[in-house]
DNA sequence: CTAATAAATGAGATCGATCTCATTGAATCA
DNA sequence: TGATTCAATGAGATCGATCTCATTTATTAG
């Protein structure tokens, strides 16, 4: 591939000026810099990025770690980063940890080699990160998505977890509701878990009810409704379930409508996150919805004025109920499992 | 940031031999390797892959375009090709092109100047793309991902979209349906489209019955009953439809649900792609399966075969029908709009 | 104990672009 | 016309790692 030097020498200049005829065209003498101009198209010569990077100790790439693409949450905050990204003239480095803290240690040792400017990372667990504890002790400009920013010590984006989990119980109890539970991944995507279970359990005791215990699925993203029967039958039966992300209500809705009971008459369900297709389903999922997109562009905003050295420590955003057919009033109608 | 430099004149030795303690043991003297090793871990040292990158001249990259990661299927074959290339010490650059030709070629000169080892695309249509073509021209190793291999000239990962459209209408056949339709999103999306129709109108006219035009849809993953209202009334309504994608499908069930009507019992669905939603949702979505993971792994190591020189044409990869509660036999069962 | 061979190391060039500083050339003024 | 200033350009260093080739040091053989 044709480099400035050929450029250079076939416009019949230095290399010095050939650079400055794209970087600087004004201190080039027009005539010569459309000879560099014509060179340059002679020999389809393209920039290279690797040199400039080497050169401006700039990479203009930012390295994006999140969990897992299968789950649309993170991809559709991935899309959003990318064209917020671009517009700014950058790249994204993206992998995947697949929740597991050794690669995510790895993934990131990986991305400060190749010198990303800056590092937007959703971990597992914020609390207790080996990758973390590694970051503070670097410079690289770093930034949380979707972790709860309490005593972690990063900048992080996201809505408050705790409030989001106290509005979806509120507007359960609103509605009568009392017995009311939640159900999460496994325990590895904890922090987020957690401070949603936490607002849950302080709106159950506002309103005078004892909250449940957090049940547990086995997989993040696929509802196991054996391990939810205790809980939804005899006499204080749950009458709706609060799930810590979406797709585990909607493969919770599927389970249950598969074995012949009806959402929400049987039992209301209520999601987590707000992905793009809870609302083409039916019953539409109701979920407190995260707004995905601005999560996405205002931690790409926000990373990149830390790169500029600028300080900012951006507030959380605000979440939103978004009301579904999957909830309704609680019902006297009758769980029999095992009927249908 | 400590470099090689700094390492080796802390250990004593010249840059060569600091280098020589990385990439090529077994030619330092243990007591000089070890005393490289102190020294670089005593100044937190960090290769610097910028630097390596332009020595090799290989980056180690890999460029990937999709459409948008809105969409689970290129969400979920873009998880399977990071892990495919990581496993390999590659990276993956990220791009959404948003299904516009002009970003198409931006995103993809971009990534040439970033000099990717090779790209792995989608576009928008294979057959008539400025990327393309100005790709042909380039000698980056480059791949396609779902596009058809027909015509583009370009190697191809993805199943036979001909076939699959017609084992997708072979199944609706053999329940019995005589009275089915397809339904797309805009033509953008049209290579893969056209292929699944070809595919339906195949099995169509070899089962004796006439295809029905290909009703298209104002979005890409978002279905308007309205537009297909026409088809669903009179004497020859419609039994069954199969959806060029999944999304499409899951909304287009959710709007009939929601309208108070049901799937299968007045409309079967059948879609396409195989999302992992789609199982989980309730009617589960019948669709044709795509090897989502398969395709993204196949991508990778076929565009690394490339990148090493190796000629490989992959076959297409093998679709598969997913059966589902959202197909069903035909019913006499009327259907009446607007009586919900 | 010296010559020959092998092992270990260093000096310097290279990848491609860009920055600093020096130099050339042209234009302006006295 | 000679001095001054500014525009235009070039030479060379730099970013960090690595490769080639030459040189030094250690080892073995004669």
């Amino acid at each position: 591939m044709a480099d400035l030097l050929s450029v250079a020498k076939l416009a019949g200049v230095s290399r010095a000026t050939a650079a400055r005829a794209f970087s600087n065209p004004d201190l080039v003498r027009p005539t010569t810099r459309e000879r560099v101009f014509d060179a340059a198209k002679q020999l389809a010569f393209r920039p290279n990025k690797v040199a400039q990077q080497l050169r401006s100790q700039a990479t203009q790439m930012i390295g994006v770690m999140v969990p897992s693409l299968d789950n649309p949450v993170f991809a559709e905050q991935l899309q959003a980063m990318e064209v917020a990204a671009r517009a700014c003239g950058y790249s994204l480095l993206v992998t995947t940890s697949e929740y597991s803290p050794s690669r995510e240690s790895d993934i990131v040792e990986e991305m400060l080699r190749q010198r990303v400017d800056g590092l937007v990372l959703t971990v597992a667990d914020a609390g207790s990160s080996a990758v973390l504890d590694k970051l503070r002790l670097e410079t690289t400009p770093c930034l949380l998505v979707y972790n709860p920013p309490a005593n972690s010590g990063f900048t992080s984006i996201g809505v408050d977890n705790h409030a989001a989990g106290t509005d979806a119980t509120r507007h359960l109890l609103a509605l009568g509701h009392s017995r009311i539970g939640m159900v999460a991944g496994p325990l590895l995507q904890s922090d987020r878990a957690k401070q949603r279970y936490a607002g849950y359990c302080h709106a159950m005791i506002e309103a005078g009810f004892t909250p449940r215990p957090l049940v547990e699925m086995e997989r993040h993203t696929q509802a196991d409704l054996n391990s939810l029967t205790p809980e939804l039958t005899g006499e204080d039966a749950l009458t709706a379930v609060i799930c810590t992300n979406d797709l585990l209500a909607i493969s919770l809705m599927g389970e249950l409508q598969r074995e012949g009971f009806s959402v929400p008459e049987n039992l209301s369900v209520m999601g987590f996150d707000g992905i793009a297709l809870g609302k083409h389903i039916y019953p539409a999922l109701c979920t407190i919805e995260q707004p995905r997109a601005d999560i996405g562009r205002t931690a790409v905003q926000t990373l990149l004025a830390k790169i500029r050295g600028e300080i900012c420590t951006p507030a959380p955003l605000p979440h939103a109920l978004r009301k579904g057919e999957s909830v309704g009033m609680p019902t006297t109608r009758k769980f029999k499992l095992g009927t249908s």
